[in-house]
DNA sequence: CGACAGGTTGAGTGAGCTCAAGTCGGGTGG
DNA sequence: CCACCCGACTTGAGCTCACTCAACCTGTCG
């Protein structure tokens, strides 16, 4: 209903296809399939995109979720997860193995997919934390680091798009942020605005040493 | 100790670059570190390799399993995990980022780093599994399938590590397997040997619909 | 104003963790 | 050869954290 494509082509013939299609989607868009033939990847302009696959049982599994500059659909012969805008967004889209213009591509593609990976990693990470809070903690932080570390942040995805990416239930989700603002480590400004009061004590409750300072991590009950 | 390295150098000047550097390396060897340059990455020729980083409350993290024909350690800049020889095992070695031979190897790259892509992701669709038997049972198959689909395959390692690489603890794993194997799922022959008896509903846990036949995965508890 | 999606919170249950024995097999030394 | 040890594995008992079920709140949209 509310899914729209503007697209703005900018491939009138002079233009360089390398910039790519900058595409306009409204929330909720569903930007390709699980099984989908691979035929283009795309790169985050502004807004939020989540990636996400559905198991056997029916329950679904968010891969993960891009914001600006990040890259995403960088799948070989077939996509391995669909892809939906989480908010309106602006996507710069490419065509896929570019087998006609495959020269300077092929070193591009190179840092591409080093990108893909990099995004696959962090979500392999989040998975190492144990509790719930642990989770939480370290997808929040995570968060912060790609708002640029500024202490209010905007959460841009629901609960239950946080409890199918941290495989948790979306009460646990609520749950372990209430807990959190109880304890004054953020402070809650309507439930998708948070404050980040403690980061400190959250990087402890992650538990990465993520970069900055001790390295004394150990958890007080 | 009993940590050994034997080189078999095939770089003599006409031998081609691109073979590799054979390494054979004893059971728990220490291939390299969690933020070690990146200097080389890795095929496995034979046996297991495993590789792991640690969180900040110290418990362990396995983020992959690599067998015959496996790449690993294909990471830029320095290595996000550390990798270990669950068995012994015979690697073909690869220097990294060939900046003086670029040509050749820039488009091969792009294969590499898909073969680590996909590993990734396999390991997340790991994660996706909500309970115990359902993420060992997809342990299992993800075993099974890389073994050529036997009915009879060896689990080379042990408990522990696959607790670690399904975030759940040793006895939970040791209980699902005995389970299995009371259900007659499985047939255990000492820990290590598993007879699959049930792939069907061993695949109906999993809920992966992985491939071939039904797809009306439905769950009878 | 009602409908609805998203979010919060409570009560009870159960899966998986912790703690604790105990078993099995392969090595090593007397 | 047997005693012993040690690492890997198994199994039981109890507890806790996260899930389930359920109610309610809040803001938005028609």
């Amino acid at each position: 209903m509310t899914d729209l494509i503007t697209v703005y082509s900018r491939e009138a013939d002079g233009e360089q296809r390398s910039a790519g299609q900058l595409v306009s989607l409204n929330k909720g868009f569903v930007i390709y399939h699980e099984c989908d033939p691979a035929n283009h990847w795309y790169e985050v302009v502004s807004g939020t995109v989540r990636t996400c696959r559905f198991m056997g049982d029916g329950h679904r599994q968010l891969t993960g979720f891009f914001y600006c500059n990040d890259v995403f659909g960088v799948d070989h012969g077939h996509y391995r997860e669909s892809a939906e805008a989480v908010t309106g967004v602006v996507l710069r889209r490419f065509a896929a193995a570019p087998s006609s213009q495959a020269e300077s591509t092929t070193e591009a593609r190179g840092r591409i997919l080093e990108r893909a990976l990099e995004s696959a990693r962090q979500c392999i990470f989040l998975f190492g934390h144990r509790t719930a809070a642990n989770r939480v903690a370290a997808f929040l932080i995570s968060i912060v680091d790609r708002s640029g570390g500024r202490s209010g942040v905007r959460i841009p995805m629901t609960r239950s798009d946080i409890a199918d990416h941290l495989n948790l239930t979306l009460h646990t989700v609520s749950r372990t942020i209430s807990e959190f603002a109880k304890r004054r480590l953020i402070v809650l400004d309507g439930p998708q605005n948070i404050r980040i009061l403690d980061l400190e004590q959250l990087r402890l409750l992650a538990g990465d040493g993520g970069g900055d300072g001790d390295e004394h991590a150990r958890e007080s009950a």
